[in-house]
DNA sequence: GATAATCTAGTACCAAAGTCGGAGAAGGGA
DNA sequence: TCCCTTCTCCGACTTTGGTACTAGATTATC
């Protein structure tokens, strides 16, 4: 009995990589590739198949939104996180969402495969790493504040480079509203200045890399 | 005649993928994988390969460094940067540091092969993005104005979300001298502030999202 | 030996960012 | 109805960031 993978990735090198040496075992059987996770909503819906490997940074729509619907309309399909990005709210977030593995790109290929058998058999799967940030989020139950819609607006402007002001313009509200916002953002994050906040909702993919090359400057 | 290609990515699937799809072609033999610039630079010595395929954004040395040292002490190897960052200061980086070719990771893994064999024999290979990028570069004699050493030491922390007194400490100068630094990063990159410095430090790979990770906000 | 670039750092100044505390309006529960 | 959260905004303040200009020391270059 086969196992049935669908493998979600943007860029076409890991796409044709991982199907390359997933078909090689025998027990493996890649029925599809998605470049983003609307692409793997739909495939996994007509293809059925018994393990995801899903990128979390993803245009159109995010690895983890993808991973969320899958495991809520197709709850049978396992799907495994693979990705490059290592932080605690991608993990976390991927967790939550129903995945049942956590690996890192540079995993070795043959551990891969054993994941992905694993992972079919509804055992979980994560790398040290990524088990290392959920340990520690378990023993401090530090709920890191989420920010609220205006919050995330707001931040997602300052990571795109905006000034307070630009942010005030753009949202129709006054410069010190968005100071506002951004003392609380910093608070909530616990960082100490709009950059550090900047870099950090890079990190864990609030804005992705594409986003940022249509900012002009 | 087999063209002997070394594979310098820091992810392993990346790496197991490429090796698995070139070793498909008889005219291709993979003779190497390197983990980072240092690795690459290592291997292409020992085993003097044809073609080098080269990623831009790794840990120790990245891509672009290794591509010029590469080139300026094996000039008969040729390399091709493989990368999924498009952005004007690493496509003519690359090429003024000697690479032959400029692809994107979303590259069909067809081209692929025959970007190799056009670069063992000394064609030039540009994905069309990156040929437009240069074009204009070449069209607008704009030239970025490049940062000296100093700069580029002081961006970096920027970019890892230090304040200027951070950086003094770190540096061992004034925070005057950090200022007038970062003043002089700002001019020259063209950006209104730290933040969109940081950024920019980013999106072409100059800091990487795993050295990000390594910061503790 | 002159020239240019870089790194250093100063002064003075202004703008932007961020803090602290308070407060009114709107909306959703309990 | 009362409570809670969120969003809005204020004043007053401190800190950080950034500009403009100048200038000495060092090093590489011609």
């Amino acid at each position: 009995m086969t196992i049935r993978v669908l493998i979600t990735d943007d860029h076409g090198v890991v796409r044709q990589g991982l199907r390359m040496y997933l078909g090689l075992d025998p027990e493996l059987e890649v029925v599809g590739e998605a470049a983003n996770g609307e692409e793997a909503l739909r495939m996994a819906r007509e293809l059925g198949p018994d393990v995801v490997l899903m990128d979390l940074l993803m245009p159109v729509m995010d690895g983890i939104a993808a991973t969320g619907k899958i495991r809520a309309e197709l709850p049978e399909v396992e799907v495994i996180a693979l990705t490059s990005v290592l932080e605690d709210a991608s993990v976390s977030g991927a967790v939550r969402a129903g995945a049942i593995g956590y690996l890192l790109k540079n995993t070795e290929a043959d551990d891969l495969g054993r994941a992905i058998k694993a992972a079919a058999d509804g055992q979980v799967q994560l790398a040290p790493e990524a088990a290392m940030r959920l340990m520690r989020e378990v023993r401090a139950p530090e709920s890191p504040e989420a920010l609220t819609e205006r919050e995330t607006e707001v931040l997602k402007l300052v990571a795109r480079g905006k000034a307070n002001k630009q942010i005030a313009h753009e949202l129709f509200v006054g410069e010190k509203t968005v100071k506002a916002h951004v003392s609380s953002i910093l608070a909530k994050l616990g960082v100490q200045s709009r950059t550090q906040a900047a870099l950090y909702a890079l990190r864990i993919g609030l804005v992705s890399m594409e986003e940022l090359n249509e900012e002009s400057w």
